[in-house]
DNA sequence: GTCATTTATTGAACTGGTTCAATGTTTAGA
DNA sequence: TCTAAACATTGAACCAGTTCAATAAATGAC
């Protein structure tokens, strides 16, 4: 159950045995059904949850009702609103399950004790943190500098096994653009790729 | 010199003299001139800058030549290419100061050798990090939902004195447009404000 | 296995923003 | 104080992506 995120996290820290057991003795394991609503617009979010297995969304929904996919998460992500979970303020954000999940989840509890008991993984967490800043940096410069066919070609590159887990309307509404304008992207670009004779 | 500085790290983290002199001792102090290059594209970004006085722009050129403006930093703000700084990796971004600038930086080594003397520091880059992401979470959002009317009444509201200090063709290409359309959304809304009589 | 629901495709009309080019305005420097 | 350069405005033609509506295909619940 845990060798997976104890991994993850010793890729980038080394740490002892000791503290590897402080911290997994701070995880709450937890099974989430498919289709599940794990955090709603307005709540304070109250977890980090690592990914063991399953997929999780989070979305965004604008006040014209247009949903904004901010980040589809696998096998050995963490999903939070990390703003909302750090200031215990409310939340804009939407999260739920695309598929049955199994996750380990730190609370705002269990996170400042491990902190104290094994700061340590402090450093962990703003690598996390610095990683996933540098990723939404090119994210947002990708958005407004290239057309919906590049971003759509980088995205089943980038996250080639996404495509097959999730509906093709999120992926739109990941990329920025409308679930009609992506199946035309597709079949534009389906058609540029035959072969002819 | 330090006063600024000193204010900001302890808004979030309380420090004790000893910890602030190890701090203060490691900055280095300098002058930029306006209009000055600091950073290119392919280059490896080796500072971290806090501003005391001037403005500073950070920003980005894609493949087709458009020129995007990823952030001004303005005094009590800091700049870097935090991933080319921490994985010493060519960076994509260009950074150049506004006006004259005066900064107190640290570099890898100074900053390694902070965080290794006064550890409480990993805390404070942690949560500088952390708002950063938060905030370009809200800005990406905002990209793909709003119109620039929006986004421009938006910019002017949350950071009033940036207009009057930077040249507007700077902001239009923060907000992801063209200069033409900024100049357009302007009149139309002076215009619409005007008061018929 | 069937039916209801969700998801994907396609087309036509439309719109927010771009591009290009011309003109006017401000700024800085000798 | 004059001039050159940078910056801002405006208009016309254009285009990438949207919206709406209709149809087709896939999925899943019983």
């Amino acid at each position: 159950m845990f060798s997976q995120i104890n991994e993850h996290i010793n890729r980038c820290v080394d740490f002892t045995d000791a503290e590897i057991m402080i911290f997994n003795n701070l995880l709450i394991p937890k099974y989430i059904p498919k289709k599940t609503l794990i955090l709603q617009e307005g709540e304070v979010c109250n977890f980090e949850m690592y990914i063991n297995k399953g997929c999780i969304r989070t979305y965004y929904i604008d006040p014209k009702s247009n949903e904004v996919t901010l980040q589809f998460a696998i096998e050995d992500w963490w999903v939070s609103d990390i703003g909302s979970f750090h200031d215990r303020k409310p939340s804009k954000l939407f999260i739920e399950s695309l598929e049955p999940s199994e996750v380990l989840m730190l609370n705002p509890e269990t996170k400042e004790k491990l902190l104290k008991e094994a700061p340590k993984f402090e450093r962990v967490f703003r690598l996390m943190i610095q990683k996933n800043l540098t990723r939404l940096q090119d994210r947002f410069l990708q958005t407004v500098t290239t057309t919906a066919v590049e971003k759509y070609l980088d995205f089943i590159e980038r996250y080639p096994t996404i495509p097959q887990r999730v509906a093709q309307h999120y992926i739109a509404s990941y990329l920025g653009f409308s679930p009609e304008f992506l199946s035309k992207v597709r079949t534009k670009l389906s058609r540029g790729s035959v072969i002819r004779e």
